[in-house]
This record gives C-alpha cells, structure tokens and sequence, in this order.
DNA sequence: ATGGCTATCGTACACGTGTGCAGCAGGGGC
DNA sequence: GCCCCTGCTGCACACGTGTACGATAGCCAT
C-alpha cells in the first residue's frame, strides 16, 4: 500500500551465474586452530579468554594464528553452553514511529556498550502478535526483553512465570504494578499543558487523545481533568475527543471539535503526531495557530522545534526512558531485584516546553467559522 | 547530554529482596518431553517437525505432551547443527532517524514473514564501527546482513570473502559496482527537483548538501548540476553550501546563503531534514516560503506533508527500499545469484512530490534582506 | 519358511564451545 | 629419595538439537 516501485532490476552476471548453494566452506572452528597451534582445543578457548591457566606465549602463539586465520568464535555454540546468548529482545508497535526509535536508540546504546545485540520485532499494537513475538524471542534464548507501548499488560504474568526471561515494560498501556517498568509521568504532563493553558486565559480547551481504553491515554485525560478542576472549569464531555496517535485520525477529530458550536480556543493533545494533524485541521479552516487556537503536544519529537510555529509540548526524555530500562534489565539479569517479591518501577517526570503554538486567549466568543 | 531525567526509582520489595542468581531451573529440553513421551529424544524431534517418519498418533501425543509442558526449542542449539540462526543482522547510521526508521520497517516486515529475526546494530556513521559491528554480527552466525548508508564500501571487499556472509547494501556511500545493493536515483531525483525550480522561474538556485565525499550528496548534486546546465544557467559554487543531513548544520549553512551578494531565491536541500533547518533559517531572516525563498527537500518523512508550507520533496520509497533489500538477501541466502561472478543492484525511481513550499520566482533583485 | 519391503523407532553421532578434573613435569623443602 | 605444590595441558563431558543409519516388527509375495 506504500508507494510506487519503479524498481528497475539489474542483474549483470559478469559471466556466468553459479549456481552454488552457499557453498558451505564452513568457517574455522577452535579445533582448526588447535590443530594449526599442535595444541587441543581447550587450551585454544582458555587462550583466546585471557586465562591465566595457559602459558602466556603459548597464548600469544594461539592468538597469532586464530588472528591470522580469520578466526571468529561461534556465539551461537557459546550460547549453547554457557546459557547466555547476550542477547535482548525488543519489542515496539512498529520501528518507524519516532517514539520507539528514539527509545530503541537509547537501548540500543546502553546494550552495545556492554556487548549485547537486540533482538527487533514488531508487535503492530496488536495483542496476539505480541505474545507471539515475545515467545519467538524466548525460542530464541534471548537473555531479557524490553517492550515498549504493550497491549497485553497483565497478561504477561503466566506468559512470565512460563519463559522465567527478565521483562521491562516501556509505558505499557495496560494498568498493573506488578511487573517492572519505566514509565513518563503522564498524568502531571498534561496537567502542566494544560495549566499553562489557563494561564493564558483559555476557559475552553479541548483534549484530543489516543484510542480509549489505553493507560497512557487514561493518564493523560486525567490530567487534563485535574487542571480543569483545579482551576473551578467544569469539564466538557463534547471537548474530549478521539484519535489514534497518528495525524491522519487527528486531522478528522480536529475538524469536529472546530465545527462545535463553542469550539475550544485551545487543544491539548495526546501526543505530537496528533499536534501535528491538530495544526493542519485548524489551518485548513483559515484559523491561525496559536492567534486562534493554541496547540499543545506530548514527547517533544525532534520536529516540534522546527515547525511553525513551533510546538509547545511536554519532552518525554525518550532517549533516556530507553537507557534506563535497558540498565534496569541489566540488574534483572544479573540476578538483582529478581522473584515475584520485588519489582522495580521508575516514573520519569516530564517537562513542560512553552512554545510557539500557545497563545493568549482572544477576547472573542463564539463560532470561529 | 539529552535532557533531563527526573527518574525517581521506586524500588518495591513486596517482602525480602530474593538475591537468587538467576535460578537456573533450566528449560524443558527434548529429553525432558521424550522421557514424558516414552520414546527416544530424535522421535521427539521428528514429530515436532512434523515429519512423516514418525506415526502419526506417536506424534499427536508428542505434541500434546510439548505443549502442556510450555516446551520451547532451543533456536540456538537448532542453529548450532543446521548452521543456520534465521537470523539477519540490521546495520545503520542510526536508528532515530526517519529515513533509517522507514528502511527498516520495511526490512522487519519482509524478515518476520519468513520467521527471520532482525539484529539492530548501530554504526554512528563511524567506518570503524561499521567494521567492529559487522564481524559481532558474523560470530553471531547470522545468514545475512544488510547495511544502509554503509560508510565502508569497496573496503567490504575482503571482509566479504572472510565473513562468507551474504550482503546487501542500501544506499552505500562510497562507490563500487561489486556489491549487491538497492539504491534510489539520486541523480535523476534532484535534476528533477532543480528542473521544478527552474520552470517556476527561478535562476539562482543554491543547493544544500550533505558533508562532502558521499556518494549520495555528489549524486545529488550532480544531478542539480545537470538541471542547471540543461538549462543554460552556470554553476555558482557560491551557492553550493555544505551541511551534515541533520537540520541544526543546515540552519548555519542556509543563513550563510542568504548573506551573499546575491542570494537564492530557491534552495535544493539534500533532505527533508536539512530542508527543515532551512526553511526554520529562512524564516527567522523574516523571509517567507515559498514567496522569497523556494525550498525542495528528499525523502518525503512523514511530516514533509504537515509542514506549513507543505515540503516540495523527491520521496524514496524507503518501506520498500527495505522489502526489496530482504528479498534480495532471501534470494542470495538460498544460494541464488552467488559468487562474485553475479551482483545484484537494483536502482529505485526517485518521484518529485510538487506541494507548498515551492512558488514561482518573483520578479525581484538584490539581496533580500 | 524365507526374503524383501514398509513403517516406525532407537542408536550413535555431529555441530562448536566451555569447564571440571586428572595428569604430568618441574621445583623446592624435608 | 620422597612428598607436595605449582604451572600448564589434555581428556572427557556437557549444552540441546538434527539426521544418517541400523534394528525391529509386521506384512506380503514367493
């Protein structure tokens, strides 16, 4: 459904195609090398570990060889026996959602700093996918898993007792305390949108969130609630809208709110995709941002300051959010904080980032069309 | 050095921290469920592959019997002896990065399909990385890699004979015509953006590339180059700036541009995210797009059409840049198309997407500010 | 009855690495 | 001369799975 291909393939057999069917020459093994250096193979494992049981030129001698033949050790056998594959899984709805690749990179950092590889797969925010994926990954022997947006939640707990595989979740979309977890401070994000809202004389603001039934959406709506209340404005069901996370259903959800017969002067939203739709249904109606309607965001993707204006939101440290719980499973793995008697859960503040796309209240009222 | 981390950890220790390292209460093997079964472990092997060896009620009882007991394969040990992980290694620049993103969703989806997994790995852009992570991914026995926006190049040459590893590379920027790889037609894709440009008026046109020595930014600028000869108009180095593909390098390099004697009135950025500083610099000069400066990115990111104005761009096809890649590997990895008598490269058409951000040239002279 | 064929299953390896243990040489102390 | 200790090395096994081959039983044709 993507796009035109005007894919032009061009073999270009220099001369004539092989055939071969991956010729297995197969790589050098430690007994190679063994036989290479007349020792055994032991003895070549224990050199190219920096024992200090084998002699040091002997070692040198093997080192040398093993270099020169191109020798590489088999992970895969290694895993074999020692149990640990260094590696992780990752689970994420889909890669090319600037979330999950900022959470991914700063995972991907910490893991690689300590010779881990990850382990990608796609869950496409779908719950059976998921279980799926994350048993693929214990097939696997991977050595823990990190998913990140999970739609299963509670479900994990038989799915974990059955894989004993150390699991941190990444703001996991279903309520539960009782597996480990890094999660933003959804609720105080947006309460902190909204009030800055207020504070700029906004009576009526809307909320345009995720797909309910989410815990981050949930979290969100409450704290925009909360600001409301707090601020002696009665919350208007009409003002709290849907959407999918994505700017296509924003735009859509946008337009509704703006053809209310009091439409809002403000939108706070569930995230910046959904800012991003936000803007584009508002202008579409030859309204300005924000001299007519203020927007707010959630995340603080790269974009949000280079788009104009530019974009008041609250920074979800995406980054960092991926390095901690990367660290954290470290700790599981090694055996810390392990068993059912003790989770770990870290709550990330966020940051409220005033902007170009807030302004103050117009002293208008009614229809903006 | 990305932001702040309010992380406050919140370890909760229902009762007494369990210290167990790891307990080590070892997965149900094949012998674990042939003892079950009462037949040996190879007839456990042989029913869960389904194969036609074994009676079919044998196997039915096998089945049952793997899976109330959770069992899961070890793909490890599996890989061990039939030398093959069904495992892909993944290397880019980057993976918060939309373009990189993009490529590898498309990869993902492909790979899943065919029950292959995905090692992410990082290169930073770094040749030397490239080379470190590309051998981890060889002792990871891998069947395949693919790199996008490979930093190596020719260099791959011998590591290719020593890996015994098939490859394919994505837009690589060095040149070569030994490797297998999908690239997009960068010539082609900026000589019709420049043409664009050209047939809206404009005469000064400046491009916006990338560092130099790619492959992709000379492409790209050649194919600039060509438009303008085509044309009639003679180069003006002058108007060929120099950035990093990131929107930050090109906010300097585009301000620089607008200082000159006789500054642009439309710029061909390498990317959309070089096209996104430049128009941020554009403006911040209290210039507008398209009406002073035209601007024209590459890629078509997702946020190209809710920019305001809506981006000018060539777009790639980077989903399908992916799927193409993993097929191509698919192909190599059964034997197809091998040996260094055959290479595969397969070019991609670049399609000019004309929206908002690209206007006809006033009738003006002179500097603009 | 014998031979051969088929269906089914077990035996014996192999894959490449790590590690406990025994063995062996040499040196020093008595 | 004997013992022990230290330094180094090889032997044997294990990890969990796949597969070639042999073994057995049952069946049928001769």
């Amino acid at each position: 459904m993507s796009d035109n291909d005007g894919g032009k393939a061009a073999a270009v057999p220099h001369a004539g195609v092989k055939h071969a069917p991956r010729q297995a020459s197969r790589q050098p093994s430690i007994k190679d090398i063994a036989r290479l250096a007349r020792v055994s193979h032991p003895t070549v494992s224990r050199a190219l570990q920096n024992s200090p049981l084998v002699n040091a030129e002997t070692a040198a001698k093997i080192r040398k060889i093993a270099e020169d033949s191109g020798y590489r050790a088999s992970a895969v056998a290694r895993g074999l026996v020692t149990r640990h594959t260094r590696t992780i899984g990752l689970v994420v709805t889909t890669v090319d959602d600037p979330f999950a690749s900022e959470v991914t990179s700063g995972i991907e950092e910490i893991a690689n700093d300590h010779f881990y590889a990850v382990i990608l797969a796609n869950s496409h925010a779908d719950p059976e996918r998921e279980r799926r994926v994350v048993q693929e990954l214990a097939e696997r022997r991977v050595d823990g898993i990190i998913v990140t947006s999970s739609r299963v939640g509670a479900l994990y707990l038989p799915l974990l007792k059955e894989l004993e595989v150390p699991i941190v979740l990444v703001n996991d979309q279903y309520p539960g305390e009782f597996v480990h977890s890094v999660m933003i401070a959804n609720r105080e994000g947006t309460r902190a949108a909204t009030e800055h809202l207020i504070g700029l004389g906004h009576r009526r603001i809307a909320y345009l969130g995720d797909r309910g039934g989410y815990q981050s959406d949930a979290e969100r709506l409450a704290g925009y609630k909360e600001a409301l209340a707090a601020a002696g404005i009665d919350f208007a069901p009409e003002l709290a809208a849907e959407g999918d996370g994505l700017p296509e259903a924003a735009i859509e959800a946008m337009d509704a709110l703006l053809r209310l017969q009091h439409p809002p002067t403000a939108v706070c939203c569930y995230n910046d995709m959904t800012a991003l739709g936000a803007m584009r249904a508002i202008r579409a109606r030859g309204l300005r941002v924000p001299e007519d309607v203020s927007v707010t965001g959630f995340d603080d993707l790269f974009f949000a300051a280079y788009l104009t204006p530019t974009l008041t939101t609250v920074r979800q440290p995406m980054r960092r959010m991926g390095q901690m719980a990367m660290e954290n499973l470290f700790k599981l793995m090694s055996g810390l904080a392990t068993g059912p008697d003790c989770v770990v859960q870290i709550k990330v503040a966020a940051e409220l980032i005033v902007r170009g796309s807030t302004g103050k209240a117009q002293k208008r009222e009614g229809n903006h069309a």
